[in-house]
DNA sequence: GATCCGTGGTC
DNA sequence: TGACCAAGGAT
């Protein structure tokens, strides 16, 4: 334990460096996961994929990653699709603004820099949706920069590694970055071999798969002798979350051998999901004495809905379809074999599946 | 610097 | 069930 108000030596010193690195790399070369965007060299891909791991876990991202590529396999064919496709592509993902400003920057590359996404971490940073984290990433993963990447598994590993209290403050963060920076390999890219990039990754994977938030496992861990605090890292609390009840409008009519699915789209002002479709929200007065289609839990941010779907009882009545609140212009009755080529939203995704109104596959169905 | 932006799995 | 979490960025 670090202990005591004695300015506790919490960098690592320079001999644990070399340390450090030598160990951390060779368990990385054993325990590395296989993922798709692991061993490619296509900075677009690269990219793509650090944008869908932006605070989205890695099942997420790989159920998402092949269908994007094969609907945009570059950054020509991103930059030249409608952004609702894209849009569409991004569904259940979250965090739409990430797929509109990628978007946005594979516009400019294709524009202004002949198709080509620029090499060094600076160029990178000037891109919509490219921070800091991601400029790094990039550069070293698929240029060789020599640059360190700090995202929550890296500040993770060194605060419990150098013994440092967490500190939600600038001195914190830049503590940090330069332990970090002090880590990373110079620039070394021979034959697939890329020691920047190749750190960097080993660093998130330790922090990934070793060094978990709550129960580390310590006993695993390659650096285990150069740990200061053995997993001791107290977190602080979280904004709790509330509940609140919700019910969506399920409304199927035919049209000669179709079948269609009244959709609603979202403000294009709104803050949240906007322009994207759902199913038509219902007071809740209206369905209190109603038995449900189906139930289930959707946790957007600290809110988890009690999401109820309904359907007319009677077919030929009309009562809950009038007792849509919304303008009728932003109502629209879809083909269901067309619903994977909308962007609809993560929860319209999932009620829409779990009914069988869409296919998990209509996707794909909908490229041919 | 604080706040907002989604989701789904796990325990 | 509620709490917690996952490779951040923009405003």
């Amino acid at each position: 334990m670090p202990s005591s108000s004695k300015a506790a030596p919490s960098a690592l010193a320079p001999i644990h460096i070399a340390a450090f690195r030598e160990k951390l790399m060779a368990w990385y070369r054993l325990n590395a996961r296989e993922l798709p965007w692991r061993g490619i060299h296509d900075p677009y891909r690269t990219w793509v994929s650090e944008i869908m791991l932006q605070q989205t876990r890695v099942a997420a991202v790989i159920e998402h990653y092949h269908d994007f590529l094969s609907r945009f396999p570059s950054v020509t064919a991103l930059a030249a699709a409608p952004e609702s496709e894209v849009l569409a592509a991004w569904s259940g993902l979250g965090y739409y603004r990430r797929a509109r400003m990628m978007h946005k920057a594979a516009q400019v590359i294709a524009e202004e820099l002949q198709g080509a996404l620029p090499e060094s971490s600076t160029e990178l940073r000037k891109l919509p949706g490219i921070g800091e984290y991601t400029c790094a990433a990039i550069a070293s993963i698929s240029f060789g920069e020599s640059i360190a990447v700090v995202d929550g598994n890296v500040e993770r590993v060194l605060l419990r590694v150098t013994g440092r209290p967490e500190e939600a403050t600038a001195a914190g963060r830049d503590f940090v970055r330069q332990q970090a920076a002090a880590l990373v390999p110079p620039r070394w890219v021979r034959g697939g071999t890329n020691a920047a990039g190749d750190h960097n990754q080993a660093m998130m994977e330790l922090g990934a798969t070793i060094c978990l938030p709550r129960g580390p496992l310590c006993l695993q861990c390659p650096v285990f002798a150069l740990c200061r605090t053995r997993g001791e890292h107290p977190t602080p609390p979280r904004s709790k979350q509330r509940s609140l009840p919700a019910a969506y409008l399920l409304s199927l009519r035919t049209r000669g051998k179709q079948t269609e699915v009244l959709m609603e789209q979202r403000p294009a002002h709104a803050s949240l999901m906007a322009g994207m479709y759902e199913l038509p929200p219902l007071p809740m007065d209206v369905v209190k004495e109603l038995e449900p289609l189906l139930r289930l839990r959707h946790s957007i941010t600290n809110t988890n809905y009690l999401v109820a779907v309904f359907a007319e009882a009677d077919p030929k009545s009309y009562a809950l379809r009038k007792a849509i609140p919304t303008r009728i212009e932003m109502l629209h009755w879809t083909p269901t074999g067309k619903l994977g080529e909308l962007p609809l939203t993560g929860l319209a995704r999932k009620v829409l599946r779990r009914l069988k109104v869409m296919g998990a596959s209509a996707r794909r169905k909908a490229e041919i």
